[in-house]
RNA sequence: GCCACCGUAGCUCAGUGGUAGAGCACACCCUUGGUAAGGGUGAGGUCAUGGGUUCAAGUCCCAUCGGUGGCUCCA
């Protein structure tokens, strides 16, 4: 008969089964009330469970013993609150059908198919909530029962919904011996779900909760499949942290790069320019600069070389590469020569002859570089090379031009024109461990520089199933260690995924999240044996035989678009000075002080800062706020008592009044700050007693 | 590409089928000041674009373009 072991170690023994419940009951009722569920051997389970044999047994509830919310009792909420919304919903909207309504990471979502004729909206929210409220106010419980397989796939026959018989057939494939429903009151009278659980004890306690939003899903997440409509919830303990949670969206809007980007002035995305293509303003082209030529400095330092290639490339280079057509949908198309489009007219060429020319690429025509491999391997294959030139390194900020999905396109982080920190090298197999190395700890010291510490890597390996693999297997197997090794030399956590490798060699990958929570890859570095092979290219080794070198691309912060819009959220706004469009506005109080103003602000100028006059007739506060909203880190207040001492009064963005300094100290201390990329601060001079 | 929502001044947003609005920003005037908004005056609009319904459309309908959220995709 039952001995369960508690937390603390203590062990209950029972005479017979017992229900989870119970056994809170009789550790305490104020525990057993505040259950929402158990964890049994480790298995989140309902309250309800029925305990048989030994096991160890925590009881969840919504706080952890530190006062923290509990991430089981969230997952339980959110997956209670999700059959709680979908009952809801099909009280009112008629005709909708359940397909999968799971806990995620910050709520729930459900998937339904719903009737064309009578969309949900965001209008439907209000009644939507209503409902749940008065579900989670008659406080049904949630009420579990199985059915063997055969009798249960007859049930949902009857029922007649094809997701969720399909959802059955998923589970028993997995393994299910039986299947479970979900009632929320009484089985048989009340609304259920099919469902493994587990859930909360009753409807009363999934929470408060928000409907969110809504979007369209795809049946099994195919495209080609049915259309569902997701909707979109969260819940939480109490409404206390329900509108926390909702405050803390409302300030990531503010810190969106988008938003940010109108109010600093960075960059605009103009419809009339096209939609994905960014018009980087001077703002933001300093930011940017400063952030390339930051990356160049330590790409030369690790022995690359700069180049620059052109935008476009014939086409039939990238047929050569496999670029096109293998990928020419995510591509904008060819470009023809006009003469070319004349003769091809005069010869009777349709429009849709034409078409069908350029979608297979039988034609010749020029292509907007989707990559930069191409032309870099050109450059390579322009001279011959020796095992003793290599590795050869080839770096360019090179824009390439992909046809993203409409509904895809925004703000930064996905666009049709964008910025790779790209590079090639070609190297022997021998050095390809030690270059992926390189790479990685050009990462290092780029996120480190920047403060980045939330980034996580992934290391692609093949499916050693699969036969999409080009290469010789002990070259992958070498180039997967060495992938692994890198990614292990820089200490931050990783996660090998097998079959994400690309079809010419293992990568690692790097990704952020954005304000919003969103995942978006920065960078990659890949090892191509793929693209030496098809462009014919060699080296000559120390045997004097012809030898064909390995490529590793790799363009470790992705895009430059991409990562400054990352990176502004990750600053939210506040660039550090190195990186500030403007790095000192100087405040005189009065124009009085115009002239020491304009003096101080030359001085600057001269030490090579970016640095401002604010000589508006506006009043010191004023011209604080102007500044302070342009996120400008240093602000320069001169007046009378500055101007005769020779000095002028710092005041910090985020700091405030930091008190006056001499105005040569300040200079020096700036530059210092600058060139150190903030290692060293004007602060730190001013908190050293005078 | 798919679904929902949205598009009004440079920005943020009001606006019941009946004369186009506010705050900020901008220009000019007054104010000459010491650490997050001094005061006044003024200018600024093809209400995304194109059709339609109506005596009358920013408002209702359709299409297109663009934005937002999610799905799908992401070499």
């Amino acid at each position: 008969m039952p001995r369960i072991t508690l937390p603390d170690g203590s062990v209950k023994a029972y005479d017979q089964p017992v229900f989870a419940f119970q056994v809170a009951q009789d550790i305490g009722p104020g525990l057993a009330k505040a259950a929402l569920g158990c964890k049994i051997d480790g298995v989140l389970s309902d309250i309800g469970s029925l305990i048989a044999s030994d096991c160890e047994l925590s009881i969840v509830t919504a706080k952890t013993r530190d006062g923290a919310l509990d991430d089981d009792a969230l997952y339980l909420m959110r997956h209670s609150c999700a059959h709680v919304m979908a009952e809801a919903v099909q009280r009112v909207v008629p005709g909708v059908l359940l397909v999968y309504g799971p806990p995620v990471e910050n709520g729930f979502y459900y998937d339904m198919y719903v009737p064309e004729d009578r969309p949900i909206s965001s209008a439907d929210f209000e009644a939507i909530e209503k409902e749940m409220a008065a579900i989670a106010g008659e406080d049904r419980p949630f009420a579990r029962y199985d059915r063997p397989v055969a009798e249960g796939v007859e049930k949902l026959k009857d029922e007649g919904s094809k997701y969720k018989l399909d959802n059955a057939q998923r589970a028993i494939e997995a393994g299910s011996a039986e299947l479970s429903w979900y009632t929320t009151g009484e089985p048989g009278k009340d609304w259920e779900d099919l469902c493994r659980g587990p859930h909360v004890p009753t409807t009363g306690r999934i929470g408060a909760f928000k409907v969110m939003s809504v979007a369209s899903s795809y049946w099994h997440g195919d495209a080609d499949s049915d259309r569902l409509t997701r909707l979109y919830g969260i819940t939480f303990p109490d409404k206390k942290q329900l509108d926390e949670h909702l405050v803390r969206l409302e300030e990531a809007k503010k810190r969106d790069h988008r938003v940010l980007g109108k109010q600093l002035k960075l960059f605009y995305i103009d419809e009339a320019v096209g939609q994905g293509l960014v018009l980087w303003a001077p703002n933001g082209t300093i930011v940017r600069r400063e952030l390339e030529a930051f990356i160049l400095s330590e790409l030369i330092r690790q022995g690359y070389q700069q180049v620059c290639t052109p935008h476009i490339g014939k086409l039939g280079l990238y047929k050569t590469s496999g670029h096109f057509p293998y990928y020419q949908n995510s591509q904008y198309p060819p470009l023809i020569h006009q003469e070319q489009m004349r003769v091809l007219v005069r010869d009777g060429c349709s429009c849709a002859e034409l078409a069908n020319l350029l979608r297979e690429g039988d034609i010749d025509g020029y292509l907007l570089k989707p990559m930069n491999c191409p032309h870099h391997i050109k450059l390579f294959d322009s001279e011959p090379h020796s095992y003793r030139d290599l590795p050869v390194r080839l770096a360019e900020f090179g824009m390439v031009y992909r046809w993203e999905q409409s509904g895809e396109v925004g703000g930064l982080t996905r666009v049709r024109g964008f910025t790779q920190d790209d590079a090639h090298i070609f190297c022997t197999e021998d050095q390809v461990e030690q270059e992926l190395m390189g790479c990685l700890e050009l990462v290092n010291i780029i996120f480190n520089t920047l403060e980045m510490k939330d980034y996580r890597v992934r290391v692609g390996l093949r499916d050693k199933d699969s036969s999409k693999y080009v290469g010789e297997m002990e070259n992958w197997d070498r180039a997967e260690a060495a992938c692994v090794a890198a990614a292990e030399s820089l200490g931050v956590p990783f996660k090998k995924e097998i079959g994400e490798a690309a079809f010419y060699g293992p990568k690692v990958d790097f990704i952020v999240k954005d304000v919003l929570g969103r995942d978006w890859q920065l960078g990659t570095v890949q090892v191509d044996y793929n693209l030496p092979e098809r462009f014919d290219l060699s080296y000559i080794g120390a045997d004097n035989q012809q030898h064909r070198p390995v490529m590793i691309h790799r363009a470790p912060f992705g895009s430059i678009e991409r990562f400054v819009g990352v990176l502004i959220e990750h600053f939210a706004g506040a660039f550090p000075t190195w990186l500030s469009p403007e790095q000192v506005r100087v405040l005189p109080v009065s124009d009085k002080f115009l002239d020491y103003g304009k003096e101080v602000c030359d001085l600057l100028k001269a030490h090579g800062r970016r640095a401002s006059l604010d000589d508006s007739s506006e009043r010191v506060q004023a011209k604080i706020r102007a500044a302070q909203e342009m996120q400008v880190p240093y602000m320069l207040i001169v007046g009378g008592r500055d101007r005769d001492a020779r000095t002028v009064s710092v005041r910090h963005r985020r700091e405030g009044d930091v008190g006056a300094m001499p105005l040569d100290a300040f200079v020096e201390a700036l530059d210092d700050e600058v060139r150190s990329k903030g290692e060293a601060t004007v602060l730190e001079k001013l908190q050293v007693p005078a």
